[in-house]
DNA sequence: CTTTTTACTAGAATCGAATTCTAGATTACG
DNA sequence: CGTAATCTAGAATTCGATTCTAGTAAAAAG
């Protein structure tokens, strides 16, 4: 492994550049074909020719099938969850910020609903290597939620709750909502019913 | 296709006895193997082994390795909603049972924590079949569960709310809470925490 | 009680898709 | 330049799901 100085390698050398285009077409040909054809249904060549590469390419890169639907999980929720705390860091009080999470997770949902729909298709099993990674993810994004909230249950804006129920109670009903929709379950989208949810979301921790 | 009275088919013929049975033991071998390897790591052969029968066998009852873990799906979510209907007619009023929902929840998680974990890793993602199968039955269990609680909501007990928002707001937070504990986001079990749920859940839809 | 049909079991043979391998091209870097 | 590392290609292999053929035992028909 080439440890370059950190500063080069982030930016454009042409094949860095090259290469994270190619993954990234590699991605985007892999979300198509799960939803067209199903995760399983999808066959590396189906991949592989969508995104024009070749089979070792796509090794190389991934290094299996599953390598490239682990990546497109964990990149999408780190997406997921970047763009949640940006929306957070907006916010002035307490209510405003629950309410939020709510409104952001209707958004994105309606936004990128194909990746939406991919990512509620899989949640447990996963490679041990996998697993690993998205503890990470998972346990960065709580952190910067917790710092964001502490100061408002502090301050007793919000009740004081065992740490690890917040949220399941702010994005539970939510999450659980656009799940369905996304399975055809029902017609109406997330966004209107968005109001129901923040003001249950709301209710359930305010101090 | 043979016709037989209705009451006779469904009891004890020595055949139909013997072929529930190893239906059932597919489906066990099937679930345990999925939890210790996975459900992509698991080989129809280690079902076969483990439980006991052919290849010929396995395809004549399931049709395919997909036919064994939609049925195996199916089967839990049915099982699921029909313990979950009888609680709920043993309660005496609205609070009564929505608090039994979040509480049914935790018990039958912990109690059947395998099938839950298994139940929890697929959602989206089936055959045509499978879907409407699924969907047949999500619509008796919506039917059975909205003609409980509906005269609750006449009576001002409840509060009344789009129908498609009272699963996601009664059994949303816990369901997404199990659903971390399965994967092993948190140590805490779930009946450790079911009052908050309990109380979120009432809290949501009260009148 | 035979015959015939149907449900079921078995396991070998097939087929297809994931993965591995070898070779060659391109880029970084001293 | 030249040497190593990264990357691309696609043919060859491997492994597992599925199919097929044959046979057994229960049920239904007569």
């Amino acid at each position: 492994m080439t440890v370059s100085s950190p500063s080069a390698s982030s930016a454009g050398s042409p094949r860095s550049v090259a290469t994270k285009a190619r993954k990234a077409s590699v991605l985007a040909a892999a979300l198509d074909c799960f939803t067209r054809l199903g995760t399983d249904g999808t066959t590396i060549q189906d991949i592989q020719r969508q995104a024009n590469c070749s089979i070792g390419s796509i090794y190389h890169h991934f290094g299996s099938k599953e390598g490239i639907a682990e990546e497109l999980f964990l990149d999408g929720i780190a997406r997921f969850n970047k763009g949640m705390v940006r929306q957070l860091k907006k916010c002035q009080d307490a209510e405003e910020s629950v309410r939020a999470v709510v409104g952001y997770y209707c958004d994105w949902s309606t936004r990128h609903r194909e990746l939406a729909r991919y990512l509620h298709s899989r949640d447990i099993d996963f490679s041990t290597d996998a697993k690993a990674r998205l503890k990470r993810i998972h346990q960065d994004y709580i952190a910067a939620v917790f710092l964001w909230f502490a100061p408002f249950v502090e301050a007793g804006q919000m009740r004081q709750l065992p740490i690890d129920t917040y949220v399941p109670l702010i994005s539970g009903p939510i999450q659980e909502y656009v799940r369905r929709w996304l399975s055809g379950h029902h017609n109406i989208g997330p966004k209107q019913v968005r109001e129901v949810f923040a003001d249950a979301a709301w209710n359930a921790v305010k101090g």
